[in-house]
DNA sequence: GACAGCATTATGTATGCACATATTCGAGTC
DNA sequence: GACTCGAATATGTGCATACATAATGCTGTC
């Protein structure tokens, strides 16, 4: 499978003479159609290797140029979004769920500004804490477009969340994080049970469908939790 | 460039059916050779637009079982970890970086752990500072394994910061990146200019090489620094 | 009916070829 | 010397074909 007549041999061999400093940062290496010769293989079998390890960052490649390594390889760090009851369960614990607050309600200006809609716009306010093994995990606070999801108005959020209802029920285009770290206010300490002024760390994650914005979620995780994700290299 | 018979423009077609729900959730769509009739194009080149597909989530494909369109498309959200100096230059700021403490030490249990060393390794220990327009913007907390990076012991770090001469210096292989929210401590407090038991946006990252452990960093950022990134769909 | 093994099928990959496209470089012109 | 324009070149992509590989399901045997 190392063999350098495979793209995933190529790539592996490009990777060891990277890190063996053979090619050192800032470095033009052969072009594709040398490396095929030398590695007697195609010339197409090199150029995925290389496509993709331009996609990880670890080399730059132009046209008539060539590929070289990159000088500063930016790290990636790959953070995947489950839906929070995949989450919980993923970590062995049993998931629980109940919404707390539920109208419309204008959305507070942080909100407008995040989803680009004007201060008239009608949104869906909820207010949620999913629980693992019956303890408090993440408290949810969700503003969901009525102009983009009319059907949400009437829609029953007592059982399932609003997370995995707006999944199967409108196509996502694109989103935005943002991850920080604020000190827990008097809602969230009493729906987490958590003395105020505590940090929690905090994500908002904005959503877009086709052409509307659809829905802004602020979670509030428990004291201590962290997120965890390899970094590419 | 949105013809079906360019990788692209299937792909492109490909999405806009699953965001159309003609194909939902579950389905399975029909296989490469069908697609590629349908299309006008060759089986290869189906095959790319939906193998990154694949790659980004939105469908799941199984040999002779066939693609189809992925129950919870996952988000992905892809955290650039770039240098400190590129990080803040590039927001149009002008960057300070000073070194606050420096000397060999045993690894605190937890550096321990994360990096899977023995309490006896010898760890070289850096506490700096980085600025952004003169103000604190980060305090960095680094834990050098010495066995895997000896010329590190009699280095000067105090004009260039450790993360960038290691990157310069040292091959990486892998990294694990945790993200969490911590309450200001006392050096924090000193350090940053910022009162006790602040939230705190903290950055845990671990560093491998070839075959060691190479480094430990703790960040701490700035209160309300936040981390900003799109989520691919 | 349980099970081993084979045929089927859809994806995964390698190859040779052709042509597209971006970029560089140098020749020719003023 | 500055500038324009075309040749050269490295990557980007598409195609037809062949074979590899994994998973499924069927078939025959006991």
């Amino acid at each position: 499978m190392s063999d350098t007549n495979t793209w995933q041999g190529v790539q592996d061999e490009v990777r060891r003479r990277i890190r063996a400093r053979q090619w050192k940062p800032g470095d033009l290496i052969p072009n594709e159609a040398d490396l095929a010769t030398e590695f007697g293989c195609a010339r197409t079998t090199v150029n995925r290797a290389l496509r993709e390890l331009a996609g990880a960052g670890l080399v730059e490649r132009r046209r008539k140029s060539g590929t070289r390594v990159a000088l500063h390889p930016v790290g990636k760090a790959v953070i995947e979004i489950p839906v929070i009851r995949q989450e919980i369960e993923a970590g062995g614990q049993r998931y629980g769920y109940g919404l707390l607050t539920h109208g419309t309600a204008r959305p507070p200006a942080r909100v407008a500004y995040a989803l680009g809609l004007g201060d008239a716009a009608r949104t869906l306010h909820l207010s949620a804490i999913h629980l693992a093994d019956g303890a408090p995990y993440v408290l949810e606070d969700r503003w969901i477009n009525l102009a983009a999801v009319p059907q949400a108005e009437h829609h029953d959020f007592s059982r399932k969340s609003a997370n995995e209802w707006l999944l199967e029920t409108v196509p996502v285009a694109r989103g935005e994080l943002a991850i920080s770290a604020q000190p827990c206010g008097p809602d969230e300490a009493r729906a987490l049970d958590v003395t105020e002024g505590t940090p929690l760390l905090t994500l908002e994650r904005s959503t877009w469908g086709l052409d509307a914005p659809v829905t802004f979620v602020r979670l509030w995780h428990m004291p201590g939790h962290r997120i965890v994700s390899p970094i590419a290299g």
